[in-house]
DNA sequence: GGTAACTCGTACACTGGTGTTCGACAAGAG
DNA sequence: CTCTTGTCGAACACCAGTGTACGAGTTACC
C-alpha cells in the first residue's frame, strides 16, 4: 500500500496487462510485449511504466496465477479416506495444470532458476500433507519418498496435459487416466 | 551413397560438429550455431557447409541419438516376466532419457511440430510390445490404454531427471525409485 | 605437383526482440 | 480549473542470433 497514489486509469491498465500476459503468455510461452500490450489495449511504452522488465511482468502474473490456483484448492475437502481425497484434489488440480501448462514454460526461462519452485511451494505443501496423512494410516505407500511421489503426481498430470494438446486423449478422460494411476502407484506394494 | 565423393578432413568435421552439437545441446538447449562449430574445432561457416541451417543440424544430431538408443535398448533382453523384462527395460532406457534430456528440449523448438514424435516412434513400439504382452498375461492393467502407459512412463522418467537436476534425489536412486513407481502403476486394480 | 575440394576469418544484411527517450497529449484528482 | 499523473506513438540504441558473400589460404586426392 505504499502506492495509495494511483490513478484509476493506471490501475485499469495493470489489470489489463496483466489479464492478457496471462492470455498470451498460456497460448505462447515466448509471448513479446509488444503482443501483450496489444491484446491489452495499451501501448507499449505504458507497459514499461509499469513493470520494469518482462521477466518482472512474468513474475506478476505467475504469482496471479499460483494465488487463484491456491484459492481453488483450498476448497477441496482433504478430509477423510485419503484415496478419496486425493481423488478430488486431483479433480481440481488437473484443470489448473491444464490451463497454466504454457505459463509454467514462459516462468521457466524468463525467472530465475529456483524461482518457479520457490512460488510453488505452497500448493505442493498440500498436497505434501495429505500424502504424509495418507502414509501414516498405511493407504499409501512409505518405501519412496514423499517428494518423489509429489513429483510423480505432478509429472504424471502434466504427461497428461501434453497428450490432450497431441490429441492422443480428450479432456474428459485425463482426470480418471490420471486418478486411477496415481492412487496403483500410490499404494503400498503387496510383500507377495 | 550418392556422395561417395567426399573429402577424409570434411567427413571428419562433420563428425566432430556432430559430437559437438550433442554435448553443446545436452548442455544448454538453445546452443548457437557459433557455440557449436567453436566447440568443434570449426569455423562457422564450414558449419553452414554441411548443414544448411540450425534445424537440419540439430535434426542429424536428434536422428543419430535416437539411433545409438535404439542399439542399447535392443540389447536388452524382454522374454520372460513381462515385470522383469520392464525392470530391465527402465534400467536402460533411464539413462538415455536422462542424457538426451536438453537435447530433447533443443528439438522441439528447433524442429517443426510432429517431427520428434516420428522420430521416437521406433523406441515407443519397443515399450507398446513389451506392455501389450504384459496386458494379454494379466500381468499388466488393461483398464487404461497403452498409449497412456507408454506417456506415464516417460512422464516418471522425464520427472526423475528433473528431481535429480534439482538435487532432490541422487543418479543412483533414480532407476529403483522409477520401476517400483511404474510397476505399482501398471499393476491391474484390485476389484476389491 | 596440379587441381578440385574444402576451410577460414571477416564482414555484411537481416530479423526480432528488449528497454529507453522524447514531446505532445489526455485524463483523473483536488 | 488546474496541475499532476499517466498515456501514446514513433524513434532510437542495443543485443544476439541466423544465414550469406567473398577471397585467400590449405588439404586431400590422383
Amino acid at each position: 500500500m505504499t502506492v495509495t497514489t494511483r490513478r484509476a486509469d493506471a490501475q485499469r491498465n495493470i489489470a489489463a496487462i496483466l489479464t492478457a500476459a496471462a492470455d498470451c503468455l498460456g497460448r505462447d510461452p515466448g509471448a513479446s510485449t509488444s503482443e501483450i500490450a496489444k491484446a491489452a489495449g495499451v501501448g507499449r511504452v505504458t507497459l514499461y511504466g509499469h513493470f520494469p522488465s518482462r521477466a518482472e511482468l512474468v513474475d506478476a502474473v505467475f504469482v496471479q496465477a499460483i494465488a487463484t490456483g491456491e484459492e481453488t484448492l483450498g476448497q477441496v475437502d482433504l478430509t477423510g479416506d485419503p484415496r478419496d481425497a486425493l481423488s478430488r484434489l486431483i479433480e481440481s488440480s488437473w484443470h489448473l495444470v491444464d490451463q497454466y501448462r504454457a505459463l509454467l514454460l514462459a516462468a521457466q526461462d524468463a525467472l530465475p532458476p529456483g524461482r518457479v519452485h520457490e512460488l510453488h511451494a505452497g500448493p505442493m505443501a498440500r498436497v505434501e500433507r495429505l500424502l504424509e496423512r495418507g502414509r501414516s494410516e498405511n493407504v499409501f505407500r512409505t518405501d519412496l519418498p514423499t517428494s518423489w511421489l509429489v513429483s510423480v503426481m505432478h509429472n504424471v498430470m502434466h504427461g497428461a496435459a501434453s497428450e490432450i494438446q497431441a490429441g492422443r486423449i480428450t479432456s474428459d478422460q485425463a482426470a480418471p487416466y490420471i486418478t486411477a494411476t496415481l492412487l496403483a502407484a500410490f499404494t503400498p506394494p503387496q510383500s507377495e
